[in-house]
DNA sequence: GAGATTTACGCTACCTCCTTGCATAAATCA
DNA sequence: TGATTTATGCAAGGAGGTAGCGTAAATCTC
């Protein structure tokens, strides 16, 4: 169930894609009762009748499959409510319930490791941030990220072997196995088995990513482009550059997650980037970067020619790489996130836009990323949730339930 | 259940990936009768144990839906073998009949329509060849293929209506209503709704692709990369030229058909290739630019430094954006097919894997296509069989049945 | 060649789950 | 207060899957 286990596979067995397992009367139960619970996780709260035509499935077969759920603690029933056409009887209402099960999002990132828990509807109840300070050893960003994860799981009440799905954000390349293949700007990363590492603290398996990634789950998920079948999108974060791909809704990994590395491509010019001022900010602290990322924007929107020409040769760059990029993958937004992009707000992409315009495909519209600086981790989380195995999980015990006004 | 259904969707209801819809006791046996039937297509034949076993089922099961099997005409029943163990009484051994479905793969191309039909394991039945001289307009062509498809039919035995699966194969930009969105080297073709044109001869839905992105299904069935996960198809055919993206085993589309349009993107360089006297032969008649390439690696491997300097100018080019392509999807092959690959050997792509060993990532390999002339058929073909709808068809009645020794 | 052994087949009994349909419950409206 | 409307609870019936036993059809042994 880790990763690494549906690649490579011969797609040619027969025709469509239907599941290939047996079905007998308790696996059809059990599929009927996660389309149940789905339904009900769509909404905010829904009746018997409303779920029977959601469903397909018969009301006599819902009402019994809510017994089974409410009994296990999946389900709330809310007391009757008004009701729409104003009369016959009140119907009961069924609703989910996100405080049985916690995820957790992890971001290990050059300065700080963060570490968010989040109920099953992705609602984050804490968020755990430990420094990372004067470029640590493997080992010191290792033990202070598990210490993030203690503090964490303390805040909403959880044990570790109670958490429901785990999901990891580094910088570097991801392997089929969860280890880091290739990570230089921190110390002693390469190589490094984040899987093997975190897994043996949780009862389910750790998932593994790159951040960039994860963030474009983010994107997808609660960001400028919800649902979008096809895009790139970019973080620029200064002197550490990624991309992240979605293809028919899908991120993409490539051949041991090595996919994405377009500053490493020679031949789209983006490895350029390097030399500019802009990118050049990167090297110096969080709060140092920003405040000259805002200055530049200020001078820029005042209308000061070297500001200006400063972020157009930027987006000349950006520009030309994504072009190409854009004829080779069709996608419908090319999307500008990281610190970089988010702190020169519309500016850089309305100028990476209108280059764009002239050479890239007429379908490709350019965003900016609407996310703030926890895209990472929001991302982790929705890979979490992604992963959380409904049906072999079981709900929280009521007294171990965290609630979402104990956390941060 | 044509195209463009399945695009664009949410893919953030909740956790991984189970069916959502209602499940009964018939769907529950329908699903499991495909899964015995796909557990037989598998194999050459099978005792009911060996069925019970790889299936999962009861061999009690496997009995009964083996009855309903072979009384709907799927399944035969070979008479009992001698058996494994030498002792205990032989069992019965069962049988997927692939003659009780045809399906056609038709390409359309420059200089001619090529319609295939097959039995639902992809075996060649009867293969019609309309040439199109003089590049014919739009109604021409049309007209010409659909006698292809009435010569095919008439060979296998098959009415329009019992066809249980076909593709199309066109140059050009495939959008997700199977029409081409871009076309220029063919009169009147831009536009053309082929989907729509075809969809009143057949009782099935008609699919419609790109021929580059069909011929690399081939190229995964029956190629050089059997099975593989992520590969780059180049289809090198002279002027026309185009690309097949798979990934994670599925190839990729874009928005409209889009993706893969390697030689319009400024930035990779390819577009230089247009100046290539090679690809100039593209030009030429097909037996005529088959003899002047033939020649050309004749000079080459005697040495000869003009021919050689050609092929390797040839070859920087190619390499110089493949490598860039290879960084941006960590592909585990490229591979090089259409005519001027088949026509030059290994000599192009041995010339193509040492530039890219320089520069593109180490694990990507370059191969040779594998595949004739008849990729693209092949290729439609498998993409037929992957839309044929198992649980929805019903086998042809005996009477009707084509043999493997009446057509071609 | 008859009986033992081995493997496969056919079938009955039973279980689970889904569906239909009707009687009852709980609200509003006249 | 009774009619109307909508929801709930439950009994009966049907379809499908599984377990397990007796029988069938081979080979092996003496």
């Amino acid at each position: 169930m880790a990763q690494g286990d549906m690649r490579d596979r011969p797609r040619h067995a027969g025709a469509g894609d239907r599941q290939m397992t047996a079905l007998d009367p308790r696996a059809m139960r059990l599929a009927n009762a996660e389309t149940v619970l789905r339904a009900l996780y769509g909404a905010d709260a829904l009746s018997q009748a409303a779920i029977a035509t959601a469903t397909g499935l018969s009301r006599r077969t819902v009402e019994l499959i809510l017994v089974d759920l409410e009994a296990e603690g999946w389900v709330r029933v809310r007391s009757t409510e008004p009701h729409a056409s104003g009369r016959g009887r009140p119907a009961r209402q069924y609703a989910f319930r996100s405080e049985v099960g916690v995820v957790l999002g992890i971001d290990i990132a050059h300065d700080r490791s963060t570490v968010a828990a989040a109920d099953l509807r992705g609602r984050t109840l804490h968020t755990a941030v430990v420094p990372m300070p004067g470029e640590p050893e493997r080992a010191e960003r290792l033990a202070g990220t598990r210490r993030a994860v203690a503090e964490a799981l303390r805040a909403v009440g959880v044990r570790p072997g109670q958490v429901g799905s785990v999901s990891v954000a580094t910088p570097g390349n991801v392997n089929d196995k969860g280890a880091v293949d290739v990570e230089l700007s921190m110390h002693g990363w390469t190589g490094v088995r984040l899987a093997e590492e975190f897994a043996p603290d949780f009862a389910v398996p750790v998932h593994v990513e790159n951040n960039a990634k994860l963030a474009v789950l983010a994107e997808l998920w609660e960001g400028a482009t919800p649902g979008a079948d096809h895009l790139l999108w970019l973080m620029l974060e200064g002197q550490y550059n990624g991309m992240g791909i979605v293809m028919d809704g899908v991120p993409y990994r490539g051949v041991d997650g090595a996919a994405g590395e377009i500053f490493w491509a020679k031949g789209l010019g983006l490895d350029a980037l390097t030399a500019s001022p802009l990118i050049g900010l990167g090297r110096l602290e969080p709060e140092e970067r920003r405040a000259e990322a805002t200055a530049i924007l200020e001078r820029a929107e005042r209308g000061d020619p070297a500001a200006l020409s400063e972020v157009d040769s930027f987006a000349d760059v950006l520009a030309r790489g994504l072009s190409a990029l854009s004829w080779v993958f069709a996608p419908r937004y090319v999307v500008l996130g990281g610190w970089l992009a988010w702190a020169l707000g519309d500016l850089l992409a309305t100028r990476v836009a209108a280059r764009m315009a002239r050479n890239a495909p007429p379908f490709v519209a350019v965003r900016r990323s609407t996310l703030g600086p926890d895209a990472v981790v929001r991302g982790a989380i929705r890979a979490a949730l992604d992963r959380y195995e409904w049906t072999a999980a079981r709900p929280l015990a009521p007294e171990r339930r965290p609630s979402p006004v104990d956390g941060g």
